[in-house]
DNA sequence: ATCTTTGCAAAACCTTTGCACTGCG
DNA sequence: CGCAGTGCAAAGGTTTTGCAAAGAT
């Protein structure tokens, strides 16, 4: 049976609350505040069952280590920033990717990434350079 | 200045005849077959230079370990098959991206990963379940 | 001969697992 | 109380690094 501690508390609190994709060791010391004496193992093992139980959902950047954030959100994808290397939820996908699949193949689902830099990094720019 | 070096040939010419994207292990099992005795600390090594060379491109799978595959390939992504995990080159890329982007933000790239089911897999289904 | 590149082994990481203890129910 | 959940430390994997030896030019 499935108990409520401290521990899994907190940590499903941060990834609730934070508005982007966390990475364990980022959830581990966010989630410390809460839960003093945390482990980095619960951090893993509690990230396996909020995935099992779709609590939250694994977002997989192209050659980075893997990332968390709740699960349920609409559909999205997302940009990550190659200047401050923030990651931001993206809502604007409006690919036609399924459509063009290849001959026999069947395509179940996509991933998009967008690469850039933010609206911050742009403006920063500007007004350093100008 | 660079030299010419059988495990360095091995190694490119595994990535330049693959026609899908290789993980660090299996370039190394190829590669030894031409330089016996190569060791993985070289396969890692020479992945990097041959990235800052720009002779391969590092292909990044979400939620995977990352993968080479040879650089200056015409525009295109990737397509996983679920069933029998093998990664295919996918040319029909007509997304619209860029244009979405979220206000004052700049895409300089994007990437995109199909999942789904290969030819030959959703061929293997209709037979075997008729 | 010089100086890059290599193989090996050790180190540095990150993630998982074993186990006795804690504490929820 | 009983057993799921935890922390710690050890184990597993993968990638990187140090260093003496090998080899390209």
């Amino acid at each position: 049976m499935e108990r409520t501690t401290a521990q899994r508390k907190a940590i499903h609190t941060v990834l609730e609350k934070s508005g982007r994709p966390l990475s364990p060791p980022e959830i581990f010391q966010e989630a410390r505040h809460m839960a003093p004496g945390l482990g980095m193992a619960t951090v893993y093992r509690t990230i396996k069952r909020l995935i099992d139980d779709q609590a939250i959902a694994q977002v997989g950047l192209p050659g980075e280590a893997p990332r968390y954030e709740r699960a349920g959100m609409q559909h999205h994808h997302h940009f990550r920033c190659t200047s401050c290397h923030r990651v931001f939820d993206w809502f604007g996908c409006a690919c036609p990717c399924e459509g063009n699949a290849p001959n026999g193949f069947e395509v179940q689902g996509h991933e998009i990434y967008l690469f850039g830099r933010c609206d911050e990094c742009v403006a920063r720019t500007r007004t350093t350079v100008s």
